[in-house]
DNA sequence: CGCGCAATTGACTGCCCTCAAAAAGCGTGG
DNA sequence: CCACGCTTTTTGAGGGCAGTCAATTGCGCG
């Protein structure tokens, strides 16, 4: 059936915009328009720009650019990372679908980092401006955009801790029990997933290196942790794993 | 002269409201009410609520404990930290005059890090939510406001890629340039100033151990970068020391 | 002066990095 | 299908940076 053949039996929906709309996303009760009702996420559906495909590695936005859209994640995931003046790379996060990209450049109001897609993904660009016009009107937008933000906060502190206190084999822990908790609250089975990023991507965001990732997965698989197989990753004891996140266990 | 008798002269003016006023306060140019104009700022301290003293070593507020109040710090240090599940400590940050404290706590309502003075101190308690009551109203606050919020995210991604990236050393200088250069957008001497923290907590926040942040103390001073006398800081090589931060050198 | 805490210094250890080589994936093209 | 080259990952051996442990020194304060 043709679109036009589609548009007229159903008059009053446009087919384009079932498919640009918030409401029709499968991740609007995690991103920015959770929690509002029809009307508002029709106000916001308004003023959202394109949605934009992005090929796997290829870039979102680069560090210095202007800033103008916030990103919001449909589908994907993505990684976001540092140079420091001296060349050397720092990944500051793993973001996937239903997570907002760009909130740390609206203090500089350029990007502060880059962002590449992990694998074929699509976001919704979000223009800045107008989202901030929509505030004054919406209350519950603006309540959740604050959380959003604040917890974007508290997620850099907990990677502080990881960073400031643990010892590798907790890091790596602390990191898979994260992405368990990450894919359980999209409705995904927690303990299957694919590794969108490679064993030198964790090691970076993780402050280790290629090598002592790929040590510390041949060691949970002796201990019976985990299933690997490449990129696939089946966590057989998320029970002691999580415990080892907390660093009340060590594997031997 | 008398209060009341000051009052007589200057009838429009209470010198409880000048004392508590943001238009009074140094630190207004850096702090939540940059930016704003006479009456827009007038609006902001009829909701902001006590002005608290908080003594050195004294506890501003405590993590889990429920989140109403974000505090501005109108005088004094601050630092916040983090406990692990297993009761390590982390420190997230050393916040000064100027600075918000609480930002992390709006996502979960209730605050994810514990405060506490490292010297005696002052705070404005700005009730959160009669604050996001005006940001209906006055645009310009809650643009400024995002700015703060987005500052705070990037300053925690510096300091992620310190901890990943970074050795000792750099670490440590970085540590220090940092400071100089809040130091110097308050108006004080940037190459001259008192550490408001103990040589353990500056290893806490950097990753290090009180031993390694005596040490280099110890190299710095005897390299001519640094003079030290207990807390008492002088940055007597400030370019090498930026250098180092930027990693573009090193010590002996 | 003497106590207690903070900071310094030294000797040694160990975790993770570095360097290197082998193995495993993976896409391409014959 | 396999051969081929390239990239990614794994595994091993050895070294170094910062941690640990311990003793000493310095400083503030009653």
């Amino acid at each position: 059936m043709s679109e036009s053949g589609l548009n007229k039996l159903l008059p009053s929906i446009n087919i384009d915009q079932l498919r640009a709309s918030c409401s029709a996303c499968t991740m609007h009760h995690l991103c920015l328009p959770m929690g509002l009702g029809e009307p508002d996420m029709k106000k916001l559906d308004q003023i959202i720009g394109r949605r934009r495909k992005i090929p796997k590695h290829s870039l979102l936005f680069r560090s210095d650019e202007p800033f103008t859209n916030l990103y919001a994640i449909r589908l994907g995931h993505f990684k976001t990372f540092q140079l420091s003046p001296n060349g050397e790379e720092q990944i500051t996060g793993f973001q996937m679908a239903g997570e907002l990209l760009g909130m740390d450049a609206i203090g500089s109001e350029q990007h502060r980092c880059d962002a590449i897609a992990l694998e074929d993904s699509e976001v919704c660009e979000i223009p800045y401006l107008r989202l901030e016009e929509l505030f004054g009107h919406m209350p519950t937008l603006l309540h959740h955009f604050h959380r959003m933000m604040s917890q974007e906060i508290t997620r850099e502190q907990d990677v502080m801790l990881l960073l400031g206190t643990m010892r590798a084999e907790q890091r790596f822990a602390a990191f898979l029990v994260n992405l368990a908790s990450r894919y359980a609250a999209r409705g995904y089975a927690p303990y299957n997933f694919q590794l969108r990023m490679s064993r030198e991507e964790i090691g970076n965001y993780l402050g280790l290196t290629i090598e002592s990732i790929s040590r510390l997965l041949s060691r949970f698989k002796k201990n019976g942790l985990l299933r690997v197989a490449n990129r696939e990753i089946e966590m057989l004891d998320p029970v002691r794993l999580k415990a080892m996140a907390a660093g009340t266990e060590s594997c031997d």
